[in-house]
DNA sequence: AATTATAGTGCAATGGAAGTGCATTAACTT
DNA sequence: AAGTTAATGCACTTCCATTGCACTATAATT
């Protein structure tokens, strides 16, 4: 068994062919890519079994939602690092507006946030928009 | 001349009755909504004119946008403490998983923010998600 | 090994929100 | 009042997210 499949049921997903494919392909990027950008790179596959490993995917906590403010969900793989569902440990995303990709600055955490009285916090989003280092040309 | 009509006025946008009253029904709000929110409000307007108002207000700098995550774009008035178009003086949004509702908190200011090499800033978004105060019951 | 149960996949269709083109109407200008 | 420009309403399109149902593959049971 290859160590895809394993950490798959160490998330209690099912190993089937087209998981561990996707999860390949997302271990590929560098970029939190969408769904869309999945569908390209199988062209075989449904685009609604896509949707739904991804979803599973995300249930698991194999990978996390990101909003980038362009309306369309973007998923990137958690990192060992990146512990979603830990509060206060959340990174940042940063979304290009030249290139239009979105990727993960893990190491940037989210600084603490104080709210007024009676609001909980149980998530915290945040994104910045710019230009990043490959369009910057620096 | 009321003083809807001169705030439009002033940030050169021509005051039609439309406007106006759509100025006034964002006014009443204290969160921020959704265009079908407003296109509730005003059942014998067109969408399209909501549409373009509200697009309107936001290119004016009358109101901004708010993407709380949800993937419906929210508007809220600026108020004039909220100088939107001024980097570093952006303020926080916080969307209530509970009653879906998503409230500027004009004064809690977005703490700078440190990228990596070669990325450059020109917005930020930090949305927090939880629980509001008037679902927390505190 | 055959049978049953469960989970995954593919196809088709729906829904919701954003956005566009064009004709009509209202508002300003001279 | 005539002409120009902006605003509005209607119809339509597009895009992504999501669901229902049938079919297939995988795992469990006998």
């Amino acid at each position: 068994m290859n160590e895809i499949d394993k950490k798959l049921l160490d998330k209690e997903v099912r190993p089937t062919a087209m998981r561990t494919l996707v999860y390949q392909q997302l271990a590929k990027q560098n970029t939190a890519v969408a769904l869309t950008d999945i569908e390209l790179a199988f062209t075989k596959a449904d685009r609604t079994t896509l949707y739904r490993t991804v979803k599973t995917f995300e249930e698991k906590g194999i990978v996390h939602q990101i909003d980038d403010g362009t309306g369309i969900s973007k998923y990137a793989l958690c990192e060992p690092g990146c512990n979603c569902e830990i509060e206060n440990d959340l990174h940042l995303h940063f979304h290009c507006s030249n290139c239009d990709k979105t990727v993960c600055l893990t190491e940037h955490k989210i600084p603490q946030i104080s709210l007024p009285d009676g609001y909980v916090a149980e998530d915290v989003n945040l994104v910045v928009k710019g230009i990043c280092s490959d369009c910057s040309g620096s």
